[in-house]
RNA sequence: GCGGCAAUAGCUCAGUUGGCAGAGCAUCAGUUUCCCAAACUGAAGGUCGCGGGUUCGAUUCCCGUUUGCCGCUCCA
């Protein structure tokens, strides 16, 4: 069982997860969806709670952030604004041989540069021939060297502008070949078919198709804060500096999407955008990037588990940005990232929309498009991390072996078992009392089957940062073990003080302090 | 997307040179023990990922396909 390398601990979390109900692979009877999964019974709580941890530590803590809920549905002017729509329409074709990979549009584009180079030959030899009396339009008009290549390029641009409007991808590639163009790197023609990437997943909205226009499932969540800006700014009175907090579904439709739950097509982000006066960025950048630091390093994980990336190559939206990385089983990846945006989205929107997505500044006495600077995690990568930083194969002393997740007990699924030692003498209805009396503040679980050690073992499993056991002297002194789940020490308290005590060992707002 | 490997019970896997489908653990019902995966009795759980082909007969051989992992590629 125990795991020998990263990549067995990698495939032993995979398996842990499903066996224990974390996460399943999505419509799995019928062979499972690529790349989609779903969260079970004790996922769904351990994602919920860091949802939860997010949002307090971002809107609870912070007087100046606020949190809306945008629809996944947006005008799909939003995404022309982004960028999102032009970045992503090229047609791409692979070489089989040197496998590299190219836009069709440019290959196709170069081919015909090299006709036009030729004709660019013809014209300046022409010219040296001709001297002061040489007329371009004329000679480029008669010369049919010139003519038969100009009526190439014609033909193949004509050619490739039908196929690219009709969206014939066959025909595309039928040209590629037709061109006899050959890969730069391994010189063969052995192409695959074009493909059209685009990374937004579409659908039509409309009861009738020929009425219907087509939509997008939003491949960021952020856009739905930009649009939103204006409404939260004046109806919640925000002064910049402030902020906007969303977490939601977004979705993209990835080439290749691998390595279990940390690409996705359909994943949940939580992201924060928050508006200041430019030329200020630099300064809220690394705010937020201490900021958001030590959220990740408030979970009490090893330091040496996060670092940041900066990025050297920046998108067309950002003028800063870095990543905070998390060393998965399978490397250091990507956990969130910072960026700082500048006017780029707000500024967009505005042309877009020709709607004024301004701020007056009271003290400079102006308006201004605010600045961005984004925080943007992934809730499924912020999971996975726990999840992977949490699972232990533990030897223990007297030789057995246990696994046991180790998950921050404020954020773990299941807060407390509740059990008898043994289902009689009176035993099961007094710790249903217990139950009963715990239910309220927390998830509790309660169970009598199979003896004490192995309950305790699938609690341990679990990531179960307690458990509390009524034997028989707690008929006589109303007092109960508790276990703690990474020492397996037990400590024995009065019933009336384990509710206080419970309380306060998987209160959230130690973790919050800790933010300070 | 290309290449490699894999898919048999909830999990980990064995197996059949092509002839009735197996183990351990887990699950459920009971007996017993009672503080760290104990024991016993019984039960349930499978079109051997899916679809074709070859064959008297395919879980096994061949082809395709789906899904997963690894490498490359991609990831504004």
């Amino acid at each position: 069982m125990a795991s020998t390398n990263s990549e067995d601990l990698f495939k032993n979390i995979i398996s842990h997860a499903k066996e224990y109900g974390f996460i399943f692979p999505s419509s799995e009877i019928y062979d499972g969806l690529s790349a989609v999964y779903d969260y079970g019974q004790n996922g769904a709580e351990l994602k919920k709670n860091i949802r939860e941890f997010w949002w307090k530590a971002m809107v609870q803590m912070n007087e100046n952030i606020v949190g809306i809920d945008a629809a996944i549905f947006m005008h799909p002017t939003t995404w022309k604004a982004s960028g999102h729509v032009d970045a992503f329409n090229d047609p791409l074709v692979d070489n089989k041989d040197s496998k590299k990979r190219y836009r069709a549009d440019v290959l196709i584009e170069d081919h015909v540069a090299k006709i036009e180079a030729k004709i660019f030959k013809e014209v300046e030899k022409a010219r040296g021939r001709f001297g002061d009396a040489f007329n371009e339009d004329q000679f480029r008009s008669t010369n049919p060297r010139v003519l038969e290549n100009q009526q190439k390029i014609d033909a193949i641009n004509a050619r490739f502008k039908s196929a690219l409007e009709a969206n014939n991808l066959e025909e595309v590639r039928q040209i590629i070949l037709d061109l006899e163009i050959v890969c730069p790197i391994s010189g063969t023609r052995n192409w695959t078919d074009v493909r059209q990437f685009n990374l937004m997943f579409s659908t039509q909205v409309g009861s009738v198709s020929e009425e219907a226009s087509t939509i997008y499932l939003r491949p960021e969540t952020a856009q739905g804060i930009f649009v939103n800006f204006l409404n939260v700014q004046k109806t919640g009175r925000m002064k910049i500096p402030f902020g906007i907090a969303q977490t939601g579904k977004a979705f993209r439709n990835e080439i290749v999407a691998r390595q279990f739950i940390f690409r996705m097509r359909e994943f949940e982000q939580m992201e924060m955008q928050f508006f200041i006066k430019p030329g200020t960025e630099m300064e809220w950048y690394s705010y937020w990037k201490e900021t958001r630091m030590k959220w990740h390093r408030s979970l009490g994980f090893p330091e040496s588990k996060q670092r940041f990336h900066d990025h050297l190559k920046l998108a067309h939206y950002a003028n800063a940005a870095c990543d905070i990385e998390f060393e998965f089983p399978f490397g250091f990846k990507e956990l969130e990232g910072i960026h700082s945006r500048t006017d780029f989205d707000l500024g967009n929107h505005e042309k877009f929309s020709g709607k004024k997505l301004q701020y007056f500044d009271p003290e400079l006495n102006q308006n201004y498009v605010p600045y961005v600077v984004e925080t943007s995690i992934g809730l499924d990568r912020m999971f996975l991390a726990i999840l992977s930083q949490s699972y232990a194969e533990e030897k223990l002393e007297d030789g057995t072996e246990r696994v046991v997740l180790r998950i921050p007990p404020f954020l773990a699924p299941i807060k407390c078992a509740i059990m008898p030692l043994v289902k009689k003498d009176g035993l099961p209805e007094k710790a249903r009392e217990i139950m009963d009396q715990l239910k309220y503040d927390h998830l509790c679980f309660y169970e009598e089957k199979d003896n004490i050690g192995k309950r305790y073992r699938r609690q341990d499993a679990i990531g179960t940062p307690f458990c509390i056991t009524v034997d028989h002297d707690t008929l006589n002194d109303n007092k109960v073990t508790i276990r703690d789940r990474d020492t397996m020490a037990q400590e024995r308290v009065s019933i009336s003080e384990v509710a206080k005590i419970l309380n306060e060992k998987v209160d959230i707002r130690a973790a919050l302090k800790r933010l300070n």
